[in-house]
DNA sequence: GTGGTCTAGACCACG
DNA sequence: GTGGTCTAGACCACG
């Protein structure tokens, strides 16, 4: 696993999991990596770890229970819907369109690096 | 002038100097401001412009005369096409492509918040 | 320590650094002196080194480890040894021979200046 | 004309004047450009040439005659051989035995590049 | 503890 | 006026 410069790791590791909420890998109520499998898992000191799960606490996404573990709260999956949808459509697109127009890119070029794109994941499925 | 937090500061001015170079407002041979101008405009320290203008530099988008000032360097623009071309393509788009598919989103829905966003940007340019 | 005012403090400390990897004093995988050690070492401010640090990172020779040091890089032997010896052979040695000829030396003369300087090497390490 | 970054360039032009004394193209006497014509053959500010003359005087080797110019001083020659050939022995020999060690290269190499230099300094007289 | 960023401001060389 | 270097020191992310 690589992390970026551009983004604090705590929150690249809470994006990790907010994907495997958002693609169903954990479901509401699942117990969850604890703080030091996770270090391990990702490579990153606890610190880290415990940073990503005190912020992801304080959206409600999951949950702590003292001495079991952290669990994935009720209405994760809508609220972390919401919250990505949000930032996707005020944040990303915005300043993804202006890139199209700076880079001289039109949707139609789009649209092929997207075909190629899922024929690419279809077949990593299929190998995998 | 706003900066996120996500990104250091004189990252975020050396992509206002990309972007620049990429809509023709800054040619090839132009001087461009001063690093106490750009500091005064941007509302930042001089050392941190002066740490985007080394960056660059480094990169061959801009060159240094003595005395004098900064000048956008021979090539600049394609040069800048190429590295944010390749940022795009290798980097945003599978990002983009990833976060579609988690939150759901197809293709068709993407071409109708770009329409909205062209409309929008064309309304602005009539009514700037 | 003390600091020539003919270069730039960074480059001087920049300098032993290559020097060191050319003696084999650090090697490659070798953790060097965290920003703030050498900065107090050498009597700089870390800025200095980290300016320094910048610049040799930006040449392949050191890369850092995000949270726990700067490393030699794998290769950084031969890299320092190819940019000092390019330096060497298009700057330095030129520059010589017009000194040896403006001053009517001639290279007996050198000669016999480095067998001195050698021997005198030879008894601070006997002394040492 | 270049200038390298390392040194201050009112040092570089006087080192040519250095230059222009020792291989005796400039004799004790003899009038030497005004600051304006030098500034202009050199491609530098008049006032950098103003440094250079200031610094010049003041080290005796060359004098102002007010309203008429700049003339090489009596003993001019003697003066500039003892200062460059001392730096020479004190600092650049040092130096340069040390960067030979360092790179791993033999006094006989450095011969080498002595027949080379020399064969084609007398190739450059022949042609020019 | 580590490095990275940023500010405020001084001083210098050069134009 | 221009850029380049350096200091002192704050604050942050990460280990």
């Amino acid at each position: 696993m690589e992390y970026k410069n551009t983004q604090a790791i705590y929150l690249q590791i809470g994006d990790q999991i907010y994907e495997n909420i958002l693609n169903h890998r954990w479901r509401e109520g699942d117990r969850i990596p604890s703080i030091r499998e996770l270090a391990i898992e990702t490579e990153v000191n606890p610190n880290t770890v415990m940073k990503t799960y005190n912020h992801l606490q304080g959206q409600g996404i999951i949950q702590n229970q003292r001495g079991i573990g952290y669990f994935i709260s009720e209405g994760a999956y809508q609220k972390s819907l919401d919250i990505k949808k949000n930032d996707f459509i005020k944040d990303t697109l915005p300043e993804l369109f202006k890139t199209l127009e700076l880079l001289g890119l039109d949707f139609e070029t789009l649209r092929q690096y997207y075909e190629n794109y899922r024929s690419t994941q279809k077949r990593k499925v299929k190998e995998g």
